[in-house]
DNA sequence: AGTCACTGTTGATTATTTGGAAACTATATG
DNA sequence: CATATAGTTTCCAAATAATCAACAGTGACT
């Protein structure tokens, strides 16, 4: 056993699959990640992968490895984690990933104040919409919403999203708008990334709509969407946290806040560990406080 | 996790109980010991060791580092052993640990044929009378005697170790010795080492004898005696390992052969692992092949 | 008490290892 | 057949680790 080193490389490699991803993942070149894993077969007198040029996988060796390899990894996090636990202080760096304009709106304004309070965690936070392999990308926790992508992770609700329907004080003065059915003329613009973005549901205990809305604006950012409401260019459904403030302020009207919409949770996600390491454990509980848990701050104005 | 490589130098210290011992083992210098255990400390941030100038222990901290730490360096160790346990060739590094009289005569000799029959094997061995830890010390695998030292160990039975009784021709020639008993008129040169050294017992089906024999010659190693008997200062017992081939070439006389004597075994023994690595495993069939098994080489002379 | 042998630490110097940029080869994709 | 991507290689710079030697503290043994 000479350079225990080589495993995290390895297993990072036969994880994700080939060298320059692993590269990715590990935040090396690929030339040295090639070089390793090089000299570890060497030193083991094996090939551990068959390379063809555009393919990789494991050889029979590489997969005995692999398990005891894997193992060997997962035990020195282990270890690590179980004095961090310990620790008086939390400390370490903390890698975050967040939905992108949930992450700008809110995360981004919560992480200085994190650090302040935690002068020891260095933070790397990630915001990306796409699916995310925590495991692999060595995620230390996440927000998700909707469905868990793997089971070894674990998921506690964080808050609720709520979406509303809005739209600026400029344009309600040219209409009236007294039932959901009313939005049937109206201008109805949408985020082009849910996938049936034009059936809007509104629900409450007298009568509850499904609409198939039209408009002439589709985008699939909740800031240019907002964007736009905000100029009166129609009616949008926004999440509270993008529009909160605007409701506050008067700068956009919370339309039919009579009716109900359906309803997602943002949850704390985080890898099965043996120890859950200090700095996952006061992220958990700093953002769940930050945030205030049933009806986030952004919802303070708000009279649901 | 900054560097897997401080975890087997953590491990070896705790183990070892000192930073001076495992420097010894992992062979370093202690101050190279010392600076990757500080180095380790800074990492985590918390002290792993109390160090009193004489005396080390582990803190809480390193406690709870301590079970993950030594599990990640045995599975490290394992995902070496699974893949050198496919290899068709086998190689590596083996360290041995034998007896100093044994290792002498016999192990001295077999060892370069086996490197000649292994050639990408490179050999380590430590000739010892000593108890000696095989875990701490990384021996691959050893020739003992007697009662395992540790549980987790495993022990193959090589050959027998038995003792005869042997005179120099000369010295027969001047006195009669017709029964075992008749040694207690007779010079009787012991082993130091044995605790009962001068009580000497002879088996057979007929009769049986303890004799506490008297001489005026101990000494604590077995060349040393050989010599003397071969010198004709008096009657020794010695292994047939040392005498059998004094016995074949008329140098020494085998006294009483019908007479037994309590026989030990010499054991391969060789710490408990997933995968015996095939370096262990070629040495250990080479041995037993190379000595003989039941009747060893050396006492192909000897009709006992 | 005072050596003595041994412990762990520190600083300076030297070796070794490691990492990255760029050039190179090979191959799937379109 | 061009292009993008994957893995390898060479060369060089930077980081890391190891050693030696000197130091300081402590228990054991005269």
């Amino acid at each position: 056993m000479k350079s225990l080193n080589d495993l995290p490389i390895f297993v990072a490699v036969a994880e994700s699959g080939g060298f320059s991803s692993a590269a990715r993942v590990l935040d090396l070149s690929k030339s040295a990640v090639s070089k390793r894993i090089t000299q570890l077969e060497q030193h083991l007198g094996a090939r551990l992968f068959h390379r063809t040029t555009r393919h990789l996988s494991l050889t029979e060796a590489g997969v005995s490895f692999y398990d005891s390899a894997a193992a060997a990894v997962r035990c020195a996090q282990d270890a690590e984690d179980a004095v961090s636990a310990l620790l008086g202080e939390p400390r370490g760096h903390l890698k975050i990933a967040v939905p992108l304009s949930f992450g700008q709106l809110h995360v981004s304004r919560m992480i200085p104040e994190f650090l302040n309070r935690y002068p020891l965690i260095t933070i790397d936070l990630v915001m990306e919409d796409g699916p995310i392999n925590l495991l692999d990308s060595h995620v230390d926790v996440a927000l998700l919403t909707g469905k868990l992508p793997d089971s070894s992770l674990i998921a506690r609700r964080l808050l609720p999203l709520r979406s509303i329907t809005v739209v600026s004080p400029t344009y309600t003065a040219k209409t009236s708008l007294s039932c959901p059915k009313d939005l049937l003329e109206e201008n109805c613009i949408t985020r082009s990334t849910s996938s049936n973005k034009n059936v809007w549901s509104f629900i409450s205990k007298q009568h509850s709509y499904e609409l198939n809305v039209t408009g002439n604006y589709s985008v699939n950012n909740s800031e240019a969407l907002k964007e736009a409401a905000l100029n009166g260019v129609g009616i949008a459904r926004l999440p509270t946290f993008v529009v909160g403030e605007y409701i506050a302020n008067k700068k956009l009207v919370h339309l039919f806040p009579d009716f109900a919409m359906p309803e997602l949770d943002l949850h704390l996600v985080y890898p099965e560990r043996n120890y859950l390491p200090q700095k996952v454990k006061v992220f958990n509980d700093f953002a769940r406080e930050f945030f205030g848990g049933d009806t986030p701050y952004w919802e303070k104005g708000l009279l649901s």
